[in-house]
DNA sequence: ATGGCACCTGGAGTGGGCTCCAGGTCAAGG
DNA sequence: CCTTGACCTGGAGCCCACTCCAGGTGCCAT
């Protein structure tokens, strides 16, 4: 089990410094051991952690969820059925906002292909093709304002 | 085509009075007409525009990116080029969010499992399972604090 | 002993994206 | 005539998640 400077631990995780010591201070790290100068020793668990943090904040939880997490982490085994509840809402919510992005870049797909069709007909203006994407209120729609 | 209140655009889209405000005064919305009262009147070319809108930012895309993007849209139909080459850029930015985000979900879901192991083991100490996760150094890992 | 470097602290500042507020205008209804 | 409600304006305020800063400590190499 090594023992990281706060420097490695940046390198190591992309966190900043700043980050780190602000993660430190708001509670998501537990206080960190330090070194006789007062300097922070982070172990290979600070970095484990570090992992599911980034995780976490880049599936978009708040840091306010989070913190509560790291409360039941070191809450002990006592608390393990509510990590699990807390980390399935968090699940069903990644799923949910994986499905709006797809949703969304679908519309933005089908976009790019209408400007396609527009540009072609201008080339080409044989061709009858490039009505309005059509579909549902969701058509994301013409911009109506190539005046 | 219909000419909508602040209200009933701020029903249909989902964006508060304020937020279609704010987008009007910062040029995401070209200035709205009024009508004698100095009321806005809204029409279905707003909604759809609104819709896109809606969309990008749904997407993450940035205010400053959409507003430049809502300046090429009023270019006319020169910009089209354009408008294809953002969207593009845009939509390869959504195809890597929605990697991770599956990628992260992953590492969360093998978290849960790893959790229902702690707790089948502790119910019934005789299976020999709940290794930690196993993997790189993207385990996301244990809490290596359940003291 | 002098400089440089990595780190420390408490606290202030930043940027993005809204959100709220006070005070005012109009139109319709009782 | 008075209220109510939907809307208006300019400008201030808010929340989140950092990020920056000034001033200081300890250690090592020149």
């Amino acid at each position: 089990m090594s023992v990281y400077t706060p420097g490695q631990v940046a390198e190591e995780t992309g966190f900043s410094l700043d980050t780190l010591r602000y993660y430190e201070r708001i509670g998501l790290l537990e206080p960190i051991e330090r070194n006789a100068a007062g300097q922070r020793r982070f172990n290979d668990s600070h970095l484990s952690w570090l992992g599911m943090v980034r995780c976490l904040r880049g599936t978009g939880m708040s840091i306010a969820e989070m913190i509560r997490f790291a409360q039941l982490v070191r809450g002990g085994d006592g608390t393990i059925e509510e990590r699990i509840a807390l980390l399935e809402s968090h699940d069903r919510e990644v799923e949910q906002q994986i499905a709006e992005l797809k949703e969304q870049q679908d519309a933005i797909q089908r976009k790019i292909r209408y400007y396609r069709d527009v540009l072609a007909l201008a080339a080409n203006p044989a061709s009858c093709q490039a009505a309005e994407p059509a579909g549902t209120v969701e058509t994301v729609g013409a911009d109506a304002s190539s005046r």
